[in-house]
DNA sequence: GTCATGCGCAACCTCCAGGTTGCGTCATTT
DNA sequence: AAATGACGCAACCTGGAGGTTGCGCATGAC
């Protein structure tokens, strides 16, 4: 047990990271937490975004839900925040998943090749 | 513009690659085709699993939608392959999300600090 | 005090993702 | 040539994701 593979996390835990990931919108509420730090609600829905105020606060739930925000009230408005070692976990899972596959094909390689 | 922030690629993009490792098996799906490398679809159904085999087929066809898998036919059997240039695409956009966070927070205490 | 803003909660609607069954086809085994 | 194994295709079913509207409640602005 090489220590770049001992800690894979299991698909069940990880899955809901990506899945809260894997829409249009949600990942750009990401995107802009991470340039613009932390957002109160209102600023990240704005006109011309094409969803109602509670469409965001919905994806905003989820992506808490998975972990990858959290959030604060300053008077009437509620900031969210990235949290990053959510983004740090599912990084490493790719991390791994692609090593093993370097390694199997190296390793497949070498077979071929005596 | 840095390099570092130069590439980061639009959420239209990169969502699809999320959502489509966002369901359990999915992930599953991938992770063992990062280990056992290529698979022919019935090695990836199999008893417990408790899905049947459309069920799998469906979960690689959209693994295949978003660029995460290919397939080759060899006789009856489909087989197939990890994509790892897709998994890189999105490790490489949560390192960059990651990245703009730190420096934004790095710029944040700086500022706080004088 | 009054008005406007930013949220939270709840009900509702619609559509598609995820899963199934059934059947036909082609390749392999014996 | 008969039987079995691995697929592909199509129809079908169902729950929940994603979106909306409406209303009530604090808090901040004037």
């Amino acid at each position: 047990m090489t220590s770049v593979h001992a800690t894979l996390q299991r698909p069940e835990n990880t899955a809901p990271i990506f899945a809260a990931l894997g829409d249009p919108w949600r990942l750009s509420i990401v995107e802009r937490l991470g340039e613009d730090g932390p957002l109160p609600t209102s600023r990240l829905n704005g006109p011309g975004s094409g969803v109602t105020r509670q469409g965001i606060t919905k994806h905003l739930r989820v992506l808490e839900q998975a972990g990858l925000v959290e959030s604060f009230r300053v008077g009437r408005d509620r900031f969210w925040r990235l949290r990053v070692e959510q983004l740090v976990i599912a990084r490493r899972y790719l991390d791994q998943v692609s090593a093993e596959w370097e390694d199997r094909l190296a390793r497949l390689k070498s077979l071929v090749e005596g």
